[in-house]
DNA sequence: AGCTTCTAGTAAGCCAGGTTGACCAAAAGG
DNA sequence: CCTTTTGGTCAACCTGGCTTACTAGAAGCT
């Protein structure tokens, strides 16, 4: 596994995968981490949709399909802008801030189950590295 | 940009489209980084299906997926293994291992581009983070 | 006012990279 | 022999996206 791509990889995966089971087993069926991020950049008084594609670096088609999926589960209602026609808020339920709360904690947890194997002082550099190597926008 | 587990993703996601974006570029087509991590477990005389799939920590429906359609692309060949009649062995082609050989030299290319922002001393701490993240397999 | 251009979102379909479950045939072990 | 294990297949599904083409409304300019 000498392979940086490869490891990030499998990194990414098992944490998906370890992220969605812990959701399941608190009862939060069928919701996923793609759901939590877009939740993260969601505000109280509501977010357009066009706003949350940007924030997460993804397109409106893929953000107003999420939307439709979270406001069918419940997590989060979808009103017209009053001050642009064209425009849609995603707002948080009561239940989608209830499965957000949960959903850090359980990021907590396996961050912490993931990272516990480097001491503290690594888990640091490595957050920072990974930030350094994502963070701003290269080109 | 916080949280480590969007930046291993979003790293991840970076790394899988500049890849078989280069791949592309240098005339392979539809060749994809799994089939590169497919190609790199199998050697030369020959490497069984399942053998490929659990050094991969994959399915054997996923690697025998895999292996069709490197099949079907030239990379590989795929003859019954004479030793035991339900195996079978992959074993690279001439196009095989020169897509190899030009996927190694992309991978090398991408790397030291997406590592470029990091002095060499901190390449090799994040590289040695990654393998103790993920190197031995938890329980 | 009118025209153009930009922006918010939708519809439909494709792709990569997998997974699960049910199955079959051959091999290995008693 | 008979049972269990192993190597592989088929078919269906899932997550997390992307592309292309489009419409409705807003903004800016003249």
């Amino acid at each position: 596994m000498s392979s940086p791509a490869r490891a990030v990889a499998t990194l990414y995966r098992r944490f998906q995968t370890a992220a969605n089971d812990a959701y399941a087993r608190r009862g939060w069926k069928d919701a996923t981490l793609s759901h939590v991020q877009f939740l993260t950049e969601m505000d109280e008084e509501g977010t357009r949709l066009s706003d949350l594609a940007s924030a997460l670096g993804t397109t409106k088609q893929y953000a107003g399909k999420l939307a439709k999926d979270l406001e069918s589960k419940g997590f989060i209602t979808l009103t017209g802008d009053p001050t642009d026609r064209r425009a849609i808020l995603a707002k948080p339920t009561a239940r989608g801030r209830a499965f957000y709360e949960d959903a850090c904690d359980v990021r907590t947890e396996l961050e912490s189950d993931f990272l516990s194997r480097l001491s503290p002082s690594r888990v640091t550099t490595f957050v920072a590295l990974l930030d350094d190597l994502v963070g701003p926008q290269r080109q």
